[in-house]
DNA sequence: CTGCCGATATATCGATCTGATATATAGTCC
DNA sequence: GGACTATATATCAGATCGATATATCGGCAG
């Protein structure tokens, strides 16, 4: 049994509740797991395929009018495979961010020019705060409590994250400044 | 002029301080941006030859024995790319949390068994942690001030995600449990 | 001084993933 | 009838990871 890669299991996850197709699952990754693992047209297709090969997933053609349309459910055996994969310890943790990376060498600028940095990274978190609010507030209260923790959970980090930044500016503004501490 | 990756920026922050082999960089890269950045040695070489054919860096043979070894430096065009790069508003945000995934769909798993989910993110936060601090404790006063900053923010990032993790766990715990709130 | 191990150094490769683009059709609005 | 957006699938170049291969060097245990 080969390993799959987590972006299987997304999938998985995503198809349990009830059957979509690729599209569906692209939209729904969208505006959920994407802050914390996002996943492309260019996985999704070829993995529901592979999916559907283990016998993880059945595709059945659903089509539109005259607009195919495969709509994939889960298996037992899929049901199966992810828990067990969930049972598993996590292996995967990563962060890119380029603003980070931008103030780690913010010393090849000019003194001063390092606080545009930290206010973009902040102006960006607090963009994606407003967005996962957003999407806190259209979801009622139907959902099963795991997926709410979590987008709380991104709701808060970003948050933290951008006081951080805010932090982090006064504190460089505060190193820039001429010392002017009087007696 | 083709656009560089941020990876290539690494590389060029990396050796403006002083000239280094790409086995060094990687080492550097390793000990510091990884957390936010990391650079493998299937980038490192190819984009250090690359960097070279545009004239952002030099590299010259330096030889220990009989094992080559070539060390790169910067230009004043590849100072002068940096500068342009710090300068732009970054572009990439990503985050990839298998935790935060196998949480998401903890509803598959028969309830209680999502604790151990958040256990395991927390251990693995508080790790690196810790990871980060003997880093922090091996800097002597000698950097500037940017890289700590950043450090000291993985350090707290680390602490606050660890502190969330605890808070879910109580938080999953009391919904669990059975309600027995006593009149 | 020999053999082994770990560090230094470079290179490569399959698999994964991104971001963009291409191709259709369906529905809506003017 | 035309413009626009949403639905739906597919593909591809380039970035990246993680692992592995190859080789030399230095140190140290026996």
């Amino acid at each position: 049994m080969e390993q799959l890669s987590p972006t299987a299991y997304v999938i998985l996850g995503l198809v349990r509740n009830e059957p979509r197709s690729g599209y569906e699952i692209k939209a729904v990754v969208d505006n959920s797991t994407r802050f914390f693992w996002a996943a492309s047209y260019g996985q999704i297709y070829p993995e529901l395929k592979h999916l559907a090969e283990a016998g993880l997933v059945i595709g059945s053609d659903s089509p539109t009018g005259g607009r195919r349309r495969t709509v994939y459910e889960i298996t037992a055996d899929g049901e199966e495979e992810l828990r067990a994969w969930l049972r598993q310890p996590p292996h995967t943790f990563e962060m890119r961010e380029e603003g980070l990376l931008k103030l780690f060498f913010a010393d090849a600028l000019p003194p001063g020019e390092a606080v545009a940095i930290v206010r973009a990274m902040r102006a960006h978190r607090l963009e994606v705060n407003a967005q996962l609010r957003s999407i806190e507030a259209l979801k009622g209260g139907i959902d099963d409590p795991y997926p709410k923790i979590v987008l709380r959970g991104g709701i808060e980090f970003t948050q933290w994250f951008a006081d951080w930044c805010e932090r982090m500016e006064e504190e460089i503004l505060a190193a820039a400044a001429p010392e002017e501490r009087s007696s």
